[in-house]
DNA sequence: CGTCAGGTAGCCA
DNA sequence: TGGCTACCTGAC
């Protein structure tokens, strides 16, 4: 790999592996990377980022190279579990994904490991998607809308009850209709996606969070869930409504990034 | 074999 | 609002 760009406080690793991302392989040191239509390889070997078959402007926008990171994390470090898990995982990013390549890998995560779910969108873009060479090996692209027509044709993919989601949604949305969220506020933003069929608060959160620029998203899954109960609320039950009021007021506008560094902890140092 | 997994919809108090 | 359950499927 050729081309080089120089960054600093970025972990590809903790970035690309965190969870908010699914399609990637790890070959030696080196990250196997596919992003709705485009296939390109990483790696990083210091403040070094190396990469081939990809632009440096898509780097600088997928990996919100431009934004600046260390303030904000400043406005959420106060809190002290935050700070242990910002210095643990430092240079963790969130990652600018496809909007609709992030929908429906959402879509297809409810009550499914990681493993899993990577599993139901490989052979979704296997299955549906279009072929990209790249080198000397195929790749594929995340499938369109108009690509995901019935139940029957995804029958391969194996998603359960969530072939249906992905097949209702497939139908009512186009690419630009997504980008159009943009322009709302969160809270409307939030309840349009809400009227998707499969789409809740969760998913519709992460699509916000990951896609669409909205760094005030919080997704609450239940790794959060028993987090925050117990390290904020004494081990108590909290209803939801509570707990989202909570983290709206406590971490504020930059809540999606502490919630990608407390999922990420959490994850590796369960709580109780 | 039973249980459970990064959720959601539908139904009920 | 809060609480419950079914829903496909694959892994322990």
């Amino acid at each position: 790999m050729a081309l080089r760009l120089k960054i600093t406080s970025f972990s590809l690793k903790d970035t690309l592996e965190c969870g908010q991302f699914f399609r990637y392989t790890k070959v030696g040191g080196t990250y196997h990377v596919q992003s709705a239509d485009r296939v390109f390889l990483l790696r990083q070997e210091r403040e070094t980022l190396f990469y081939e078959g990809v632009e440096e402007d898509f780097l600088r926008s997928f990996f919100r190279l431009d934004e600046d990171i260390e303030s904000m994390l400043k406005e959420v470090d106060q809190d002290p579990t935050l700070r242990q898990a910002m210095e643990r995982y430092r240079g963790m990013r969130l990652i600018r994904q496809d909007p609709w390549e992030c929908l429906l890998s959402f879509l297809c995560s409810s009550a499914k490991a990681i493993a899993h779910i990577r599993c139901i969108i490989e052979s979704l873009c296997r299955y549906s998607g279009k072929k990209i060479y790249f080198r000397n090996t195929l790749g594929y692209g995340f499938p369109e809308p108009h690509s995901i027509k019935n139940d029957l044709q995804l029958g391969e993919v194996r998603a359960g009850f969530r072939t249906a989601y992905l097949v209702q949604v497939s139908q009512c949305v186009d690419r630009n209709q997504l980008l159009h969220l943009k322009e709302l506020p969160y809270r409307e933003a939030r309840q349009t996606l809400m009227g998707l069929s499969g789409v809740g608060k969760k998913i519709a959160d992460c699509t916000l969070l990951y896609s669409l620029d909205f760094l005030e998203a919080f997704p609450i899954d239940t790794w959060m869930k028993r987090g925050l109960q117990q390290v904020y609320f004494g081990g108590k039950r909290v209803g939801e409504k509570a707990m989202e009021e909570f983290v709206a007021n406590h971490f504020g506008p930059y809540a999606g990034y502490a919630q990608l560094y407390l999922f990420h902890f959490w994850r590796h140092h369960p709580p109780r």
